[in-house]
DNA sequence: AACTATTTATAAGA
DNA sequence: TTCTTATAAATAGTT
């Protein structure tokens, strides 16, 4: 279609090559166009040419990598399959791992229970026991430690008192403080929530539940509060 | 070029826009394979039709994958990175839970209780107390509702054994095996660890520290096993 | 799927 | 590059 018919080679010279480039891919594209609005169809048209300058054309209704997604399911293939698939897979492990351990945290905290056997049971028992002793441990020993702690707070504010003389009234105001607390009686729940501030949601969590009671330094590390704790 | 001139807009006619696609098709297509081999150019040409058939050309000195990689280079985009970053901010989510469980876990086991202050510690020695009654409750619920199972299977046993008279055997082994233990008492870890079968490893965990005891059915659920529960 | 009148694309030249 | 124009090629409507 021109002057003359043309042979369909490789055009050598280089001028007349970038010309009939320029010419029929302004052509190719038009006919893309067209294609795409007369027939409904979604195209997709890279190109290079033979001095890799890039042109494309993608049909306004979809994006290149659309056609490229539409592609690999259209040939059942996927060359970026490996990467995807293991990060899929880590995905899927993790959500796994998580699911389970929330079941553990779910029966520590006495729920669901039905599923164990009584040898279970008797197992969760014995090592609950020996965890609830470590903790009473590990409190009466911070209880020691602080009264002691305070017993030298004692002594140092007695030593300036006679030195000074008006700090007796400070030093009673903080030990109304329940923060400073030397007594080892267990306390309700309500004002040990009071003073629950780094808590994690474990307690968070309880706390809710037995007490209806919201405080809103309770509600820190987003994501396995109580709602998701209660998951299956 | 045809009968008539055409306006460019869809064709309304079902048949008349396949048929339309079909040539026009053919059209591109050659229009593709002569632009390659005239201008030396790579071109990836792909295309959905209106009732997503799948057809391409690709020039035969390349492929489509490496269209694509040239793609983004030539733009400097990464058409996968969205989809990357999200899938690794959602490991990245996941991990970050994960890590928080197994903190409540290991406070709960009686470990990492450094950090928690006093009244943390109040808190979590309550609610452990209380999740502890759950589960002896549970227990003593299981005992009964076994023991009762068994005074019913002890008087069919007699019963039948009054017409047959050779049962009693089968029930007196029966007996015998630990499963079907109708005692209270509540046995040492090594009888317990050989009962579990099912067990989750949260107690396979505590007997495998407490005694260096080996069980092969104690290593179930991959994933989150002793070592796990050591991590930070 | 073939035909063909007509439109469209484009090769060569400016 | 762009315009021009003669001619080749594509295709709309028809069979």
């Amino acid at each position: 279609m021109g002057r003359g018919k043309i042979e369909i080679k490789k055009i050598e010279n280089p001028t007349n090559r970038q010309v009939t480039y320029s010419k029929r891919r302004n052509g190719i594209f038009k006919k893309a166009q067209e294609l795409t609005v007369l027939c409904d169809a979604k195209v997709s048209l890279i190109m290079f040419s033979n001095t890799n300058k890039f042109h494309e054309y993608i049909s306004p209704s979809t994006t290149t990598k659309k056609i490229y997604d539409q592609y690999q399911k259209a040939l059942g293939i996927d060359l970026w399959s490996a990467q995807y698939e293991k990060m899929q897979e880590q995905l899927r492990k993790l959500k796994d791992i998580n699911h389970k351990l929330k079941k553990e945290i779910r029966q520590r905290i006495g729920e669901d229970l039905n599923e164990l056997s009584i040898d279970h049971l008797r197992v969760l028992e014995q090592n609950m026991t020996e965890a609830l002793n470590g903790v009473r441990g590990r409190k009466y020993h911070v209880i020691k430690t602080q009264t002691e702690t305070y017993k030298k707070k004692v002594r140092s504010l007695e030593e300036r008192e006679e030195r000074h003389g008006n700090l007796w009234m400070e030093y009673e105001a903080k030990m109304e403080d329940p923060r400073y607390g030397l007594v080892d009686s267990e306390g309700d729940y309500e004002s040990a929530a009071a003073l629950v501030n780094g808590a994690s949601n474990l307690y968070a969590f309880r706390l809710h539940q037995g007490h209806h009671h919201h405080h809103p330094n309770l509600h820190l590390a987003g994501g396995f509060g109580p709602h998701d704790l209660r998951l299956p």
